[in-house]
DNA sequence: TCAATAGTTCGGAAATATGGGACTATTGAA
DNA sequence: TTCAATAGTCCCATATTTCCGAACTATTGA
């Protein structure tokens, strides 16, 4: 049973957000997470073709750790959810920011 | 004679802004060079204290190459600037927006 | 109980970052 | 000139990080 470790709002940093944002892959997937709020690299649906699982799950562990993005079980699979509230309470403004230039 | 290489204000991309902006001291460096607009390592009104040569031009380098910063050289020193009508033009908001947070 | 599926973890190879030391270029002085 | 001083780059060895195949774990459904 793997416990995911997710920083608390105010240990979240601006260089690790924007090292976690620094690589196109994560950026697509932190785009993908809010346009259709959901799933892992999971085969489908996902918004990473060709990339094999072990790296997805380093991206998906890089965006947790940085405090981007919150992960729970939910049976087989997990469930990923942008922490939209604590990355604005901290950084106001710069996810959208960002993301608005996130073309796909 | 070394000439440096900046990318035209096209080919500057988001990833490598935000990698490039990834590294505390790379932060600190277009900070110092906003509101101060000048030097380089230059042992003196750096915001860079410990850190050797070799590195710090290293960091120069990555600010350059991502199109964040412009050098040119002026007899024995470089002087830098930070391209803000060109990050402006490319991504709107985004700079001031990620400086913003980037507390002393 | 077994197969299938989602995702993690391990470990080695590849890529990248760090920093010491040698090197280059410019200036200013003797 | 020539020489010393200074700013910064380049080279290269080491250290760290990333990538990804393969083995492993957990959950579900048959």
């Amino acid at each position: 049973m793997v416990q995911f470790v997710h920083p608390a709002r105010q240990d979240i940093t601006l260089a690790g957000v924007l090292a976690a944002l620094a690589d196109p892959v994560r950026l697509q997937i932190v785009r993908g997470l809010l346009t259709e709020p959901a799933c892992m690299s999971c085969t489908a649906a996902s918004p990473c073709p060709d990339i094999p699982k072990s790296t997805l799950s380093n991206h998906f562990r890089v965006l947790r750790e940085s405090g981007l993005i919150h992960t729970t079980k939910k049976g087989v699979e997990h469930r990923n959810v942008v922490r939209e509230a604590d990355i604005n309470a901290r950084f106001p403004g710069l996810l959208k920011a960002i993301l608005k230039h996130a073309g796909a």
